[in-house]
DNA sequence: ACAAAAGTGTTCCTTCTACACCCATGA
DNA sequence: TCATGGGTGTAGAAGGAACACTTTTGT
């Protein structure tokens, strides 16, 4: 065996799994049992298994950790990382992926007998295990983007919600205050992003909001693009 | 060793190298020699060492490939490939990367004793080995939109070259065409795209253009968009 | 002179932005 | 009737598309 030979390595996942909880954007992390990292935050994950495929392997990760299953939510892959010593146990790659989810109802406990807990973005600042800490900056640099060219929004919000409630995705996503009305306006203004329903939401005070459902189309065109505008 | 053990895997790495020749989009790809589909076409590529880093590996392969190094060239990854069965002699997990070459003056013949060629990705249809058509599609998609959003189109230009190079390279990588003034103007006032030298080159026939170098500037802000306009 | 490619000026139209204004509810 | 959040109208600014027109070369 030389330098030369085909690198023997396992393959994980990590899930950067983002939700909009309390006004403000956190991520679901566990804390980990074990050396390396022992009591540091990370984010949830698991090695691929015999015959799994990988989009599989992610969702699989995804219901032990939050119950959710298909359609409720958003996941797509975010990248590959793969620094040789990422990982002091050996070489391990990690296949990184980004989660959506709403405010879930179920706040924390997994299948897993580890701790999970979500964690405001912003309180971080470099205290996960690992990468862990590139892979969330990854991940909601992707979320932010991807607001503004897809209609991913609508997977931070429950199967109804007030225009409003989607303008508090954004606004807490991109870190700063959009015009309610002109919002608004671009999101009825773009069809299939949202679909009517009957109903209505009465907030504790003020008019009451008409309620809606995710729309068909996922590609956004027009883009809502974040200006360099106020930041909240 | 049930199922659910830890998967053992190789990791692979494939390159989707695109270049504009000929006036066409067309991708480097080599002929394979074994089974599984010999004499078809594929992706260069070719497995992870032992710690070495994943973009290094990337990079290396590249070289082998193009003799290209460092900042000619653009490298990114794509994305992971690792569908169960989609290589008949195991599993093997495929990072791939796309880069972006200018027109080579040395074609083609690579280090390796495999055959290299330029093949224009229209005339590809389905005709890789393996999934790499659809990696190919995948880069193909991302580099119209690097077009869009990043000064990635000089990376397929050679170090110093004309305004209307770089329209052609839209042009084609696009699949449509472009108004030659309006692109021009959008070009020349984004500072940092492109960085004006003193010389100029003259055509077989008409006025002569002024050449250029890239700029320090990666991101396109405004972006220059696709319209779903008239397609050449 | 003429053909061909490079580059400039100008007009029109769409879209974004900011903000005045009206609507519907609970206390 | 007042505070509060939901929603519409509209004027100005900014940017893109279309195109007439000028510039500079080789033949």
């Amino acid at each position: 065996m030389t330098s030369r030979d085909h690198a023997v390595v396992r393959l994980a996942l990590d899930l950067a799994i983002l939700t909009v909880r309390e006004g403000a954007l956190q991520v679901l992390t566990v804390t980990r049992g074990n050396e390396p990292f022992r009591g540091r935050p990370a984010l949830p994950g698991g090695f691929l298994r015999d015959g799994e495929d990988l989009h599989a392997a992610a969702v699989r990760e995804l219901r032990e950790e939050t119950a959710l299953d298909g359609g409720a939510m958003h996941l797509e892959q975010l990248s590959v990382y793969g620094a040789p010593d990422r990982d002091p146990r050996g070489r391990i790659i990690s296949v990184a992926y980004l989660a959506i989810v709403p405010d879930l109802p179920a706040p924390t406990a997994g299948s897993d007998a580890v701790a999970a807990a979500w964690l405001p973005v912003a309180a971080i600042r470099g205290g996960l295990a690992f990468d862990h800490d590139r892979i969330l900056d990854d991940a909601v640099e992707r979320a932010r983007s991807r607001l503004e060219f897809t209609t991913l929004a609508t997977a931070f919000c429950a199967p109804v919600f007030t225009i409003g409630d989607l303008r508090t995705v954004y606004e807490v996503v991109w870190g700063q205050s959009l015009d309610p009305r002109n919002f608004s306006r671009k999101v009825l203004s773009t069809v299939g992003f949202v679909e009517a329903t009957d109903e209505k939401r009465n907030p504790l005070v003020g008019r009451p909001a008409a309620l809606y459902r995710r729309g068909d189309r996922t590609v956004l065109n027009p883009p809502i693009l974040r200006g360099a505008a106020t930041v909240a």
